[in-house]
RNA sequence: GCGAGAUUGGUGAAGUGGUUAACACGCCGGAUUGUGGCUCCGGUAUGCGUGGGUUCGAUUCCCACAUCUCGCC
């Protein structure tokens, strides 16, 4: 089945948005957050581990899953679901972030992207169409159409006629789009100019996807900047369908742009801070490896999840300064079970109708003196 | 006991009669937003075994002492 978005309620004050979404593998309340496991594995962590943070949505990648194991591989495993033992629902990015990050600007055509295999430099080529193609055999329950994320700066005359690549992509990608079991998003990009968010956003919506994301943000651009954006991205996109907001991230961000009517939210942030010693917390985010912690023989914080539930900062600590697996999949299992029960506290907070107060007051936390 | 060589941060070490004593590791901080776990960026010896001497100036040259290593008895 396609997904289908029921929008429950909109907060008083502000465009947030509670809802629910309906997939091939259960219902989920939104506002929420994605991890992101980009070959096929949430990073450290098994799909138990996953289920025990109340993840929902997780997120893959195309590009990443094509060059290995190869999607022929994960097709043949019975799809990824089955292949990584997920039986959960499954977005797939088209490849799209990666024409950003791994592409030369020279190499981005209009039948689509030749890419240098990061792996073994070999020549690759992603297109629209092949990018659908690769999403159909992974069998994810969202597809991504394939995009052109812009960094910043970037000229007006560039990120136009890169939106109307991106737009003909999306065309492109839609037009051999055939799965019924299967949604495919329209990505919004047009950088930091409201005009162009607004034609690239009536666009997309002209060509009726299951679902619309919002894309080239958290690129360079400062935050006053970003939340612009997306404000100006989600102006124009259809109350009755659910809005992604890709790559971001970051704990006020995220709330946010909740507050600018976002649902869906993926990052690498928890993860990736995770290896590198670092955990997201009620008072900010710290740093394990500082030596403050050596003998600090308490959790993370007050926290509900299995590291913080069994584990010391003392003993996280020295795992990740011996490189001790256990000790970034510990905070992992912490960071993105913190992001995850942060999207349930603004769903009660949309409920409540007192978003703003709690904005007030996660930031007075975050960013206050205390803990530091 | 005699002879030779050595002694520079937490570690391995480079180096020079004359501004801030190289580099690496470690350590101490920081970064990280549709993931390369890679990585990147800062900081880290007021000091060159100890005490004298030569010199305008010594970690560098000279002397004594201490300690270490190797050889000989």
């Amino acid at each position: 089945m396609k997904i289908k978005y029921e929008l429950i309620k909109e907060e008083k004050n502000t465009q947030a948005r509670l809802g629910k979404i309906k997939t091939n593998y259960g219902e989920y309340m939104t506002p929420m957050f994605m991890p992101v496991g980009t070959l096929a594995t949430v990073k450290t962590l098994s799909p138990e581990e996953l289920k025990n943070v109340n993840a929902g949505i997780i997120l893959s990648n195309t590009y990443h899953l094509s060059i290995r194991p190869g999607e022929d591989v994960v097709m043949h495993a019975g799809g990824l679901h089955k292949f990584m033992n997920w039986n959960g629902p499954i977005l797939t990015d088209s490849g799209g972030y990666q024409v950003f990050s791994l592409a030369d600007k020279d190499n981005i055509k209009e039948e689509g992207v030749y890419f240098k295999n990061h792996l073994n430099g070999d020549k690759l080529f992603l297109s629209s169409e092949k990018s659908i193609e690769i999403q159909n055999k992974l069998d994810s329950d969202i597809a991504m159409s394939f995009d052109e994320c812009i960094g910043y700066p970037a000229e007006y005359d560039y990120v136009k006629q890169s939106v109307e690549r991106t737009l003909r992509w999306a065309k492109r990608g839609k037009d051999v789009f055939n799965n019924d079991n299967q949604s495919l998003f329209g990505i919004v990009q047009g950088g930091i100019y409201p005009d162009l968010r607004e034609y690239c956003a009536k666009e997309l919506v002209k060509m009726d996807f299951d679902g619309y994301s919002i894309g080239g943000t958290s690129v360079g651009e400062d935050k006053p900047t970003m939340y612009d954006m997306v404000s100006m991205s989600t102006k124009y996109l259809p109350k009755d369908k659910v809005r992604y907001l890709m790559g971001v991230g970051d704990p006020i961000d995220i709330i946010e742009n909740v507050m600018r009517g976002v649902d869906i939210f993926d990052c690498v942030s928890p993860t990736r801070l995770a290896r590198h010693g670092h955990a997201y917390t009620k008072y900010g985010k710290i740093n394990l490896k500082n030596s403050k912690y050596k003998e600090d023989f308490t959790p993370i914080e007050d926290c509900d999840c299995y590291a913080c539930k069994n584990y010391t900062k003392s003993y996280i600590r020295h795992l990740i300064t011996s490189n001790e697996t256990l000790g970034a999949r510990l905070l992992s299992i912490h960071n993105i079970r913190f992001l995850i029960r942060l999207t349930e506290d603004l769903r009660n907070a949309i409920k409540n109708d007192n978003i703003i107060e709690y904005k007030k007051e996660f930031e007075r936390n975050y960013y206050g003196k205390e803990n530091k």
